[in-house]
DNA sequence: TCGATATATGCACATATGATAATATGTTAA
DNA sequence: TTAACATATTATCATATGTGCATATATCGA
């Protein structure tokens, strides 16, 4: 079943037959725009991966420098510096030097907030 | 500066030097289980992308079939559907059966608040 | 049973992404 | 200024991931 020769999104069909237009024209008010969407799913992009998280965790309970986060984590200087740059970029840490040192923390209580959330919800799930 | 002679992780050293060993072992005995922290990485992990954000925030907003949400969104079927999958096997969304029409909708109302949470940390930091 | 419709799935591919190694930068102390 | 140390950056690479196409499955109506 080819829908190649129409010039209309395939994916119109159930709606151009009139199942949802309602719902459909409801919702898409509402809708944030999709450069916030965009935004929105960047910053939510950084909570998943299990390094960050581990280091966001971290985070929440102290004030860091990248080689407390290296021993914590057993991770590579690099890569903990890597995804530092990635978070403070977001403003989702920031940091403060003190000589040589470079000490981490969360810049926002929303993202304490949003990680026990997450942490509920899968606390819940998780049979 | 090599460091590939020593065998115990180069990146302890400024806890081996004694930097913040105290502050690092509190961490440590706060931190969740990793496989706990990954469970709640690959929760973030689906939010972190504008299909599926787009997806949810609609599913936030009304209980939709594929086919409306292929519409407002301009995306093919199969795209949807696929993400569709990951959101339900995480249990992040459900969906019913109505004939031919597939519903789904938000499987949990800790959902519907990470979206917020998110978002309005988005807002207050888009400057 | 057959055709139409709504959704799901398997495969292939292009892109995104995280880790590593090597190196650079910046700071302190001697 | 030089040595030592903490952190940042760059380039590379292997892997993960989202999408599109083709096709399969499921349901309904004739």
């Amino acid at each position: 079943m080819q829908q190649h020769d129409l010039n209309i999104d395939s994916a119109m069909t159930c709606v151009t037959k009139g199942i949802h237009v309602e719902t459909v024209s409801y919702v898409r008010n509402r809708l944030p725009e999709s450069n916030q969407l965009n935004e929105l799913a960047d910053l939510f992009k950084l909570f998943g991966d299990g390094t960050r998280i581990g280091i966001l965790w971290a985070l929440s309970e102290s004030e860091l420098c990248v080689c407390d986060i290296c021993a914590l984590l057993r991770m590579k200087q690099p890569a903990v510096s890597h995804q530092l740059k990635n978070l403070k970029q977001a403003r989702i840490v920031k940091n403060r030097r003190d000589g040589k040192v470079i000490y981490y923390s969360l810049d926002d209580d929303h993202i304490r907030k949003l990680l026990n959330l997450g942490m509920e919800h899968v606390k819940e799930i998780g049979i």
